[in-house]
DNA sequence: TTGTAAGCGTTATCAG
DNA sequence: CTGATAACGCTTACAA
């Protein structure tokens, strides 16, 4: 069965082929009522489907989205084991389908890759996913599509931002481990990289301290990998450490599952022995036990937020010149964190 | 800063574009040593990126693989909710990278959706995950590329299908608690539709009770959607059937959660009062407690199989003309399931 | 209102 | 070995 073209739906109403592409177009100020008729009917009987590839070639548009999940050394797993990924993606995938956009999902290595795909596929714009590397900026900037960054601070006048206030939620995170009388509270976080999440969190944290008076100790500090594992190896190490931590703010709930499964495993109890407080809400938290009380973003949210961002500057939407969009946070209580009671 | 073409590189090397073409081919028997030194520095100075629209319209193919996920009712969820998706999701990505394929990603509703998407984008191949709906096929024989399907059986020719044994998953899982003394044991599961995965393993489950001479029990059978949400219902159901229940197959790992959750929060005892095993073991399972007991099958691992399968096939490499593959299952003890004492 | 024809960036055919 | 040139399917001036 070979392709049905333009052509063939042409031969087949009657008229030529770029009357058929007006009335496909939507052009209808350019025909009249009986052609378009005639093409519509023409095209619904023999199956027609543009051809975006074609499309993409003339009108230099592919109606086509990447996400990009940079690969890190963090991040290297054959699987994209941080079920935030997959949250967001849901977001981002949902508002592209309602705008007639597709989705090319594509991790990369540091280097030329983002480019690469870019210029390729004639991406229409991308949203790139956390793990923020000066390398994907340099080469981006040569690229003329809209970027999207999630959770990213990046200084660059060509790129869009969303995000959160990863600053306010280590501060909160923090102060409401203080408002329960904690003081010897350790901090496990994923690499403290300069600009990144992570450090902004971890600044959180550390104005929460100070604001209360606490000192703040290094040896608290406990940083790794955004991943289980490396939340057990910090629980391990707490643990053995003969510090006197009674509680710790994980900056990624995927962290604070490790520590306390670690923490358990030493016969500890969550939250008499150690108040834990997460950070993301990921949507498989509400499985876990005990109840992580976690400071909560809504990640599908965000993914869509930051679609319709992207929409939005490709179809000239955005006409506010919106840059960055900040996303809300707020507590949200459940059963890892207690009054301190000596 | 316009675009670089293949003209460009050519005008820069001194060379036709034939030629140009040729050698980023590697169609080197047809150029000489001068000529291709000369194109591919041109082509690194210039920093020259392959139009992949405008090779795929020639060439009528697009380097290109959809990964469908079907929108059921049950899966209706704004988030790509199970994370069995991103698990399998990963797996491919892997794979397709690794051999210059890029995925594009999309969630169909019933209807016209595989069929369009694939024609648009030229799609070379596609792998559709789990969900079979009889409309999926009858849309999708009429499209030339091949298709992987991941957990459905499809009595069709045309394509490919990548699975596990479902039956005899559900008869070890069965089996395991029988060994265990149990003889009451209910089966949670999603909708158990004709020939799904769903209905094997339930098949599974009634022949392991048959080969112990267990009766039957209709009422033991709890029927909903593969999600937590469900897990949580039947849980609920469960503790308040009065039914003598003592041991629970849950065909689905994050229905088990579900399950546990609902009868911990009426203060059962995991596995003193309700022994239970899972069906995947999810990568987010060995975060769970307690630690679940389970129906183990590599989920990325299928990923990675599927798109091996796919990618064979395209680049003609499917000499052993494989249609089907089973992947290995095992059960893997942890901590749901005990003794029978009585 | 309609149709013709010139591209878009590649590849592939076929003479030189 | 090399280089015009005709496709591929579509959009869009421009003419009719």
């Amino acid at each position: 069965m070979k392709k049905i073209t333009i052509k063939d739906v042409a031969r087949e109403s009657g008229v030529s082929i770029a009357a058929v592409s007006y009335v496909l177009n939507g052009k209808f100020n350019k025909v009249s009522d009986e052609t378009i008729r005639a093409v519509k009917e023409a095209a619904e009987n023999l199956n027609y489907v543009p051809d975006f590839s074609a499309r993409s070639l003339v009108k230099n548009k592919s109606m086509l989205i990447g996400v990009i999940i940079p690969q890190t050394e963090e991040n290297s797993d054959i699987v994209i084991v941080n079920p935030f990924y997959s949250d967001v993606l849901g977001g981002i995938e949902t508002k592209a389908r309602e705008n007639g956009y597709h989705i090319l999902l594509s991790r990369v290595e540091r280097g030329r890759g983002c480019f690469d795909v870019s210029m390729q596929r004639n991406l229409d714009g991308a949203i790139i996913l956390g793990a923020y590397e000066e390398d994907y900026c340099k080469e981006l900037s040569k690229v003329k599509m809209p970027v999207v960054f999630l959770d990213s601070y990046v200084n660059n006048e060509n790129f869009y931002m969303i995000g959160i206030d990863d600053l306010y939620g280590g501060y909160i995170a923090t102060k409401h481990l203080i408002a329960n009388g904690h003081e010897d509270i350790a901090i496990v976080t994923g690499k403290i990289k300069n600009h990144g999440v992570m450090e902004k969190r971890f600044h959180g944290y550390k104005k929460a301290l100070e604001e209360a008076g606490i000192p703040f100790r290094q040896e608290y500090v406990y940083s790794g990998s955004v991943n289980y594992e490396y939340g057990i190896a910090a629980g391990n190490e707490i643990v053995n450490s003969g510090l006197p931590v009674t509680a710790i703010f994980a900056t990624a709930d995927i962290i604070a599952f490790g520590a306390i499964n670690s923490l358990k495993a030493w016969g500890k109890q969550i939250p008499e022995d150690y108040s834990i407080i997460g950070f993301d809400d990921l949507s498989i938290t509400r499985m876990f036990t005990p109840p992580l009380t976690t400071v909560r973003q809504d990640i599908a949210q965000k993914g869509m937020v930051a679609a319709d961002l992207l929409i939005d500057i490709l179809e000239g939407r955005n006409k506010k010149g919106i840059k960055e969009m900040t996303l809300s946070l707020n507590i949200v209580e459940r059963a890892t964190v207690c009054q301190l009671t000596k």
